[in-house]
DNA sequence: GCAAAAGTGTTGTCGATACACCCATGG
DNA sequence: CCATGGGTGTATCGACAACACTTTTGC
């Protein structure tokens, strides 16, 4: 942290990436808006923006959030840091330092796009390729990511409305991880953990149109799973 | 992501912040740097320094890495992104973004401080407060993440030389958790993991000037800990 | 009544814990 | 021969996976 009076340092642009993931129709959807200008015009790119001088980055990255969803209330939101990127190729123009963050949303409004961005749209997480600059790889890095937070933490919750069922919980999982769980000991595994959803009593939904309607629950105050929720491993454990 | 054309950006300095680690004596220490120079001169400081024009800050972290333990070859050493530390009052006179990393070594050699540092030293992790800038935060941060990743990765080779017992193994999870670890279930657990150490044929050490000597065990390749190798939760478990 | 989804009970298996015990070495 | 640390065996307990079963709704 030395050098400030040798003024060894050279400017660098710092932005904010946001990777944005809700769960639509049953897959893993993230938030996308298309580029306007060079470089890479017309390709899609993770939303994102500037850190302007009296915010910091996870304020960009709120503000960003709330710009390109039209959410109203944006502050109670899970975002959460990945990483930082920093390769000096990664813009073809100059120096930018790119801080990325992961947003999980319950099922989004589809309106968005009011932002500089010509267009932002929900793509499911497959269909997410040939991103603009390196944002292929910080999208594939948030995907991991979130797999692997689902195991040890309670933030499967964030991707669900306000109240939900342990159904809908179970889908999120299921969803997220690509496999199935079994739904008793999913219910009993979620219960047993203090902290991680509360009931609401007497409240109940249906939720297929048919069947037993659910019991309703809000997201606890936990943030970590003790124990993990492991995703089972088809059969031989990844080294 | 747009907006270039419009200069909106402004320029912040990009700096790298290391916290790093290591086991003296069964304590765990990190590394300070005394700052010569205005703001915080005379206070301990995480090491650290300004990133490159034409390196990532993952590069500008092992090079400071490299000049201020003395090490020969840094570049086989455990380095990882912590996290991006940006709040705009956080360096008095400037704008700064620093990424912060975390490192981890075997018992380090003593010699430091050839770098830009008044002074560099191993310090108690205990006794590391009122560090210079917000590194007593960046600090605490990197703590936490230690002792983490010790549940679910194979990381705590790290601490380890190349060639280790597994009570020197078992040490560092004593150490750094603050328990003490049942040796036969230990060894038995370290054992089962694929890939977590690989024996050293006919290999061994006496590692407390008594006993029977200790076998011999090289790092393996797996990083992750399948299962996790949970620390025990003295009683209650944590909400 | 039937299908579908929520919720409850039960059982077997596997892993972890908590020990007791043996082995090798230095003093 | 005793203290010290490495290494092995084993019984018990608890968690979890698998699956059968009951309950409540719409059609």
């Amino acid at each position: 942290m030395d050098g400030y009076d040798k003024h060894a340092f050279e400017p660098f642009a710092v932005t904010v990436d946001l990777a944005v993931f809700t769960l639509r129709a049953g897959a893993l959807h993230v938030l996308l808006v298309e580029r306007g200008q060079e470089p890479y015009a017309g390709r899609w790119a993770l939303p994102g923006g500037f850190v302007l001088p009296d915010e910091s980055a996870e304020s960009a990255a709120r503000r960003e959030l709330g710009e390109e969803t039209a959410l109203t209330d944006v502050s109670g939101l899970h975002l959460e840091q990945l990483r930082t990127y920093s390769e000096p190729g990664r813009d073809p123009r100059m120096r930018v330092v790119s801080v990325a963050f992961t947003a999980l949303l319950p099922d989004a409004p589809e309106a968005q796009g009011g932002g500089d961005a010509a267009q932002a749209r929900w793509t499911p997480y497959d269909s997410a390729r040939d991103l603009a600059f390196d944002h292929d790889r910080i999208l594939a890095d948030a995907r991991e990511r979130v797999g692997a937070k689902l195991e040890y933490t309670c933030l499967a919750t964030a991707f669900c409305p306000p109240e939900f069922t342990l159904g809908e919980l179970r889908q999120v999982y299921e969803t997220v991880w690509g496999t199935s769980l079994d739904r008793p000991n999913f219910r009993r595994k979620v219960l047993a953990t203090p902290g991680f959803v509360e009931a609401v009593p007497g409240a109940a939904r249906l939720t297929g149109g048919r069947g037993k309607p659910a019991a309703l629950y809000r997201a606890g105050t936990a943030a970590a799973l003790h124990p993990p929720l492991l995703r089972p491993t088809p059969e031989g454990r990844p080294a």
